[in-house]
DNA sequence: TTGAAATATTAAAACATTATGATATTTTAA
DNA sequence: TTAAAATATCATAATGTTTTAATATTTCAA
């Protein structure tokens, strides 16, 4: 991988904002960790296992799902959520990984 | 690497939150990107490149160092800013990515 | 077809962030 | 010591985001 000499257009820098401002809320980045580990969840999963109310999981998978972070199925009256790529994951072990390097010191 | 298994306690996930807030805005994100490609640049020198306001930009270098993403030094009454770690780089390339793929598609 | 379960949408208040202009501080050279 | 250059701070208006409660929609089973 090279280093890059020139930056990006700044239409792609406001598409990068916009993506990690998705990421950069305590329940947003909870509900992905969740859906990191359990590969797929239903919304009802995730705001029981994250004792959320049910109105802004539904408003914060929406988010996510329109910044292309997660995807979802319909399974009757059910959707089911998980990870759309890689991306979200590297960002998330990023995070762990600075966070793990900080409490080294 | 392993997968991870457990989640992260909250006051990390806070601290993950805080870190990519204060990434998740473009005049943030261009600084950062100028810094990654000039290597150390002064405050004059950053919104003199990306034709920002003064006061702008000394605010959102505070942000940035006090959330541990750059690091100054004083040099008369110029300061030079540059990245403190590789895990704005590693954010900052993981997005490069993201966005190039989905140029791709 | 109706009721219940699951999720989504909406609207408003509460809260947080950013941009802007003015002023303050720090450092050095004259 | 004073002036100028560089940066930082402050106040606040303008925007943007989040939370909350209420309501709406969708799907299936009885």
């Amino acid at each position: 991988m090279e280093k890059r000499i020139d930056p990006l257009p700044l239409q792609y820098i406001e598409a990068m904002s916009e993506a990690l401002k998705v990421l950069s809320h305590p329940q947003r980045l909870r509900m992905l960790e969740l859906l990191d580990i359990r590969g797929e969840c239903c919304a009802g999963e995730i705001f029981e296992a994250l004792d959320l109310e049910q109105s802004a999981v539904s408003q914060h998978l929406a988010k996510m799902r329109q910044a292309g972070i997660i995807t979802c199925r319909s399974d009757g009256t059910k959707r089911y959520f998980r990870i759309a790529n890689e991306h979200s994951i590297t960002i998330l072990n990023c995070m762990r990984n600075k966070i793990a390097q900080e409490g080294d010191r």
